[in-house]
DNA sequence: ATACTTGCAAATGATTTGCCAGTGT
DNA sequence: ACACTGGCAAATCATTTGCAAGTAT
């Protein structure tokens, strides 16, 4: 709470709730997920308010796994990157050093400064790509 | 249009102008910039429900650069992959064989089928990254 | 006290869907 | 003829914004 006040913002009860549920997950969580856990206790336009401000604040991520809504998780989850499956929808979180030799070869032939952690890396997992290989 | 009549679908007026202005394009379009290119001789509902007919017989194919509308261009445009600037929103299409040293290096550490022409490698252009160095 | 916040409603942007008259085969 | 489409409007999903009343500092 004190990184919140630090930032110049108010400690409400709207914002102490939505900080609990986020810091209570331990996977990324839509906007309207965590309006459930916050009871009705709050609205969306709040919720997406106050996840644009803690975000503003580096305290939140949020990650785009395909389509659907954008799933918002505390920065202290630890630096994750995603990979993602178009197919199944299925995703892992890895440690971004675990991406460093990709980022590397794309540096190098595009000298882009690839990050997954936004947006992920799509494809097909193990499972599906097994299944088209026929 | 031969291949739309063998895909099981009719060959309509509305059809035919959006089939045209997607084949004269050399870059991926909106569905609202494609009406725009019919001169209204259409609405956005049909060229929305066109568009995901001509997808299922694999004439075009569609990409999401960062947030945004889909943006569709017809398959024989060539095979293509993008990489897209998260800061700049810049974006390069590439030949899938660039980025086969990427895709095995990701299917080596990981067994994803990394597929980079739906959702792009997001990340920093070769620009924003100096930008940022200091 | 007063500036920041909330909750509610209405607006926005992208896309989908229901409906029925119109048209390709 | 008859099923497939088109155009129009309304619905949906995710997110943003305006506003007046409420609250943290």
């Amino acid at each position: 709470m004190a990184a919140v006040r630090d930032g110049g913002l108010r400690v409400t009860s709207a914002r102490r709730l939505l900080i609990e549920a986020l810091w209570e997950a331990d996977e990324p969580l839509s906007a309207e997920e965590l309006l459930e856990r916050l009871g009705g206790r709050s609205d969306l336009g709040s919720v997406y308010r106050n996840l644009e401000a803690l975000e503003r604040l580096g305290l939140i991520r949020h990650v785009h796994l395909g389509h659907g809504p954008g799933l918002y998780a505390r920065s202290s989850l630890g630096p994750r990157e995603y990979l993602l499956c178009d197919s199944c929808g299925a995703h892992i979180a890895v440690d971004p050093s675990e991406l460093d030799e990709v980022r590397s070869l794309i540096r190098r032939r595009f000298a882009y400064e690839a990050r997954f952690n936004h947006f992920p890396v799509a494809g097909l997992c193990p499972k599906c790509a097994k299944e088209r290989e026929r």
